[in-house]
DNA sequence: CCCAGATAGCTGTATGGTACAGGTATTTTT
DNA sequence: AAAAATACCTGTACCATACAGCTATCTGGG
């Protein structure tokens, strides 16, 4: 009994210390991929752009609660894609406050065409893995992700 | 046959999707966790007393190049670590140039201090999660860290 | 053996991403 | 209608990082 919690200890390190190496090479591999699509789009604005897509037009406070960022930063963020013809804003007509962001045909298209090679990265990445492994490694992450944003939430 | 390819295309899609969503969440967990742990160490602080602990002591550039950073990021991060005494620098016995980065007993000690706290952490995260699934995330996390890895040294 | 080039590390400077505090306009609650 | 909450923006600050340029040292071909 002892043993599994031990095993169980063992493994937690294992993906603590795998989760720290992963932050630090996925932000090394974007550094060093760019040139190409890596300057058309920051990585806030990238998923910024992703989630407009995914979930629709709303304002920044929404935002800023689903990416768990500050409201001011997305304010910024979303100033320069504004600047940069990437998404618009346009009064709330619910809300005086508020400003609905909605991507515009130019966003949605460089990051389609940011995300295409951000996918073809992966398949270099990942050209010797059978097609079942990539799978698993998909719903691993995705599930990783699930239980992450739910304790974030909680919170 | 186009069937497979396509399924492929999928895969990698949300393989990169779930990446930048944990790149995202990462991030956001490491702040919100704060207060605590978090301000013991920073995360590059962290990085670089986990590998010099576990590869020993080395001087600057090995690390800079092991860690796919900068060998001014690294300096300054020795600094910091030097000033909190959490390292020590000795010259190079062996190349006047070099300075050779030890872990000291208080450096080691707060980095298994975070590194325990962020293990208890992930045992909250994936409280629901059984031992066999935290496994193939382990697992599938290794490597995919190797893939990144031999790509990024690749060029 | 010596100098030219490489290397190790440090410092100055710049950039990007983020947070927090505070301000204003607007909405909601009482 | 006043008070409290909310939405957004702006000022400021901090951290991690990169790149360029500097000095000290090492190394290999003449």
């Amino acid at each position: 009994m002892s043993e599994d919690v031990h095993a169980a200890e063992v493994t937690l390190g294992r993906i603590e210390t795998e989760v720290a190496l992963l932050m630090r090479l996925g932000e090394a591999t974007r550094r060093g991929t760019g040139t190409m699509e890596h300057r058309l789009l920051d990585r806030a604005a990238y998923v910024i752009l992703r989630h407009l897509d995914a979930a629709g037009p709303q304002n920044v406070s929404a935002l800023a609660a689903r990416l768990n960022l500050d409201g001011s930063t997305v304010t910024r963020q979303v100033s320069a894609l504004q600047r940069d013809g990437l998404i618009s804003r346009t009064p709330d007509p619910a809300d005086g406050r508020g400003t609905v962001i909605s991507t515009t045909a130019a966003g949605l298209q460089r990051m389609a065409a940011v995300r295409a090679a951000r996918t073809r990265l992966y398949g270099d990445i990942l050209a010797a893995w059978p097609e079942a492994d990539r799978e698993t490694l998909a719903d691993m992450l995705h599930r990783l992700n699930e239980a992450l944003d739910a304790r974030n939430r909680r919170r």
